[in-house]
DNA sequence: GAAGAAATGTCAATGTGACGACGTTGTCGA
DNA sequence: TCGACAACGTCGTCACATTGACATTTCTTC
């Protein structure tokens, strides 16, 4: 695979399991509810695994779960963490193709777990869900699409900082390897590196083992635009 | 409007006029019967117009249209020219939001115009029709974004090949000025001319007067790579 | 607790593409 | 037919990112 692609799936992976996604209304999880069950997932476990035929979509209710994609010999590629509220794996399952991402219970994970067989002839019955969850999806991508050319032609310190800025969770911090974060921007690691450094010694952020926290958002702010 | 709003523009409303978008069935054509009726255009009106609100989607049946975005002061940006059996509209219309580029009639055409407000209830009575529209759309979106990913970490010269190889008609022409190109692929008409004149000086192309025509694809497939 | 793996920090060399500038050629309307 | 304007062709300069190489730190696992 190369690299086009896997900064591809890294996005989409990234797109479907933010915590924005697809607002269901209360009633429409009461007639999604025949659907489905909940599900408890010990840490580590697994919602699903890249590559395998999507037979399921998942929201998630307590805890964190980390979206990965595997990368050659047993290393993986950290695409994103989501929790309460996100939806995941539904693209894959509209689009009857292997899940583009494994979803990994960090700690304990309660998820209401959506079969496909079940789940698509619910929203048959319930075509207006259809076209809302359907049309959330394609908000999200193109969303997603105008930021991956948004972020296109411009430096890569501005590129660190908007994506910093729009990613860090509600404690600040982002949980990224800056080799994941260059590969989400088709950057090479050592100038994602470089970038970070100089942020850092703007006090903008700081950087630590796989972690990134905001110190200064309205720094950052200017980062992104000069 | 920036460059990057610019692209992302040109990119989706080139996607959504794509032909082979949306393969609907003769059973659903019968069912989309109802929601619209067929209309003539005279060359050069409008089938819609940029920031409009999005009221309806057209399927073209005889002719061609061109879809592009008017920039500054008249100027018009061409992103494509789509014919028989492309959709246009829907995406914008579906999303709820204004068109996103403008749709002239280049010769007589007929297209089917679906209004939103006849489709909408329809698409609610047959969801299976809907759901595969929708999917569809899902699935040209991230075809899109794929293809721009693979493009932005090549040389331009690349990206000019594959494009040209990928939009060349049945004839084997592009009409698209340099700048539009340059537009399209997020570089600067320096690098498009430039590119270009390699092209020209090895016979892979010709190039003219907003018009490009492709002499030797074996050549520019290799270009594409190299 | 030690060894190995993974991630981070930094440097120099190299190359691609953006940008500004300018002249030429093609097209369209008066 | 001619002027205005848009598109094309080409050049030199310069900033930025990639590549490769290496040292250091942090984590993981046995």
């Amino acid at each position: 695979m190369d690299a086009a692609e896997q900064q591809h799936f890294a996005w989409l992976a990234r797109s479907f399991g933010r915590t924005d996604y697809l607002p269901l209304t209360t009633s429409d999880l009461e007639a999604l509810g025949d659907a489905g069950e909940y599900v408890e997932k010990y840490p580590g476990t697994h919602l699903f695994k890249e590559g395998a035929d999507s037979d399921a979509a998942y929201v998630i209710r307590d805890g964190d779960v980390e979206l990965y994609r595997t990368r050659g010999q047993g290393g993986r590629m950290v695409v994103g963490r989501v929790g309460s509220g996100a939806v995941i794996g539904d693209i894959a399952l509209f689009q009857a193709r292997p899940y583009i991402s494994s979803a990994q219970a960090i700690g304990p994970v309660t998820a209401f777990r959506l079969e496909r067989a079940r789940l698509l002839p619910l929203l048959i019955q319930h075509p207006v869900i259809a076209m809302r969850w359907l049309v959330a999806g394609l908000n999200q991508l193109e969303a997603t699409q105008r930021r991956v050319l948004r972020l296109m032609h411009r430096t890569v310190r501005q590129q660190v900082a908007e994506l910093v800025l729009d990613e860090a969770d509600r404690y600040g911090e982002l949980h990224l390897s800056q080799t994941s974060l260059a590969n989400l921007l088709g950057a090479s690691r050592q100038s994602v590196n470089q970038a970070l450094s100089e942020l850092r010694r703007e006090g903008a952020l700081e950087t630590g083992y796989r972690v990134i926290r905001v110190s200064d958002r309205a720094a950052l702010t200017v980062a992104t635009a000069s």
